[in-house]
DNA sequence: GAGTGGTCTAGACCACGTC
DNA sequence: ACGTGGTCTAGACCACTCA
């Protein structure tokens, strides 16, 4: 149980590392609060930075928080979120006076949010190169900020080329109620194949200042490219979602896999 | 460019701020080695371990590595591997000798390699209540460690309900050629349906020792549950994927959406 | 051997939460 | 008022890399 000084690990990693096994093995459950930093300097030996490099591992993991003058504490597996990405039936969205997302969110019980902002903009490398704009050529983006029962959810922005809604709905800043891809499909570029791309990172500043993420706590990029029938892309939607309230899911069935 | 010690924010946070900036303006590029901690002292009239603290941020939101005798320097970012999740057609795995990973990697000129290890176990607990476990039933467990070109690549284990594969070639600790989802089939159990589950967070000490995971890098976790005719969970593989080095994609027509 | 980062100590002042 | 974590300093020794 002690902490070998001579070991050629650090002493701070096995300090990490018994605290660590403490969390994983639920001595210390979520909620719990772990030793104070004075009591871990005086229990091992060890100065107060020392104390604070293996405590700050902890929190870098994603397994625990702090805070000033309160103390630190094994990180609540918050209630998880659902991102049904494939929908059980694609009429449903017909039947309802709310955006798909909406829908969803309502459907768990939860009370959903959003504020939408629309600009013209040259979109970042990769999503230019996906929409196969021209140097220079430029695309409506409407940025939306998702919120879920108060707190922020998830940020997604979706690019159209304004070669194809430059003069349609969906370069206005509105709410579209019966949702953008059905203004695309109206306007001739109905959407009927998608390619997803999901990658995880650690989030920008600004995107911990936004959804409020914590340290330690990644999240997933989901970036979806949409398809018209003349095999054109259409829109890339860039949707990011912090990993500790998000649970990305398909549905497949045999004959697409 | 200089940093003001009465503001608000902390002296190492504002040194990170801009050794941050620097690094997505492209100023200091991938591999491009940062100022040593001894210059970034005497520029910043800082002490060492407020530059550490600095620089230490950086790491952990995966924006650089550090080697002692060595210096800090920007992450490269790794060449991406595609993980197909949906591939393109569903014969091609009749018409090789080999597993489909395997094909897979090799159609993406890699090398592929993979330890397999069989076991008899009681699954986690979330792995249980997917395959509907009694208290105390066990599954078959076929863990996986995947490299491609020498590198660790992913770590799968995949779970068959012992009720079911009690008897058959999936609990023999060899590799199967023609893939245990034939076999799967074979005794009845030909999976017609999946739900995929992706969650995001950072790996565990075991998963950045075995897969060699850096510091501020996530892991994609990739959970897939099959179902037979019957509606019968008869597979859970959960597949551990370091995100520096895998896109999870997917292939979605209109219809699914 | 010189220079780099990795680890560790001892002490200090401050901001915040709780009582 | 007191105890907590947040920030910062000044110094030390060590292990590794590279010329």
């Amino acid at each position: 149980m002690a902490i070998d000084p001579h070991s050629s690990r650090a002493l701070y990693r096995q300090l990490a590392d018994q605290l660590r096994s403490k969390i994983y093995s639920g001595e210390l459950r979520p909620g719990a609060q772990l030793p104070t930093e004075r009591e871990l300097m005086d229990q091992y030996d060890a100065s107060r930075n020392t104390v604070r490099l293996a405590l700050g591992q902890l929190a870098n993991e994603g397994l625990t928080v702090s805070g000033r003058g309160r103390g630190h504490f094994v990180r609540t597996s918050a209630p998880l979120l659902f991102l049904a990405t494939r929908s059980e039936s694609t009429d449903r969205r017909a039947t309802t006076a709310n955006d798909a997302w909406t829908t969803d969110v309502v459907s768990q019980g939860r009370t959903p949010a959003q504020t939408i902002e629309v600009s013209i903009v040259r979109p970042p490398e990769n999503v230019a190169s996906l929409l196969e704009l021209e140097e220079g050529e430029t695309a409506a983006m409407r940025k939306r900020v998702r919120t879920v029962d108060g707190e922020p959810n998830s940020l997604s922005m979706s690019y159209y080329p304004m070669s194809i809604v430059g003069t349609s709905e969906i370069i206005q800043p509105h709410d579209i109620v019966r949702g953008a891809n059905r203004v695309l499909a109206e306007i001739g570029h109905d959407q009927v194949r998608y390619t997803d791309q999901i990658t995880a990172r650690m989030p920008t500043p600004y995107e911990q200042d936004t959804l409020r993420i914590g340290a330690g706590i990644p999240v997933h990029e989901h970036l979806r490219v949409g398809y018209d029938a003349a095999d054109i892309a259409v829109r890339v939607a860039v949707t990011i979602l912090p990993a500790d309230r998000h649970i990305i899911q398909y549905e497949l069935t045999s004959a697409q896999r």
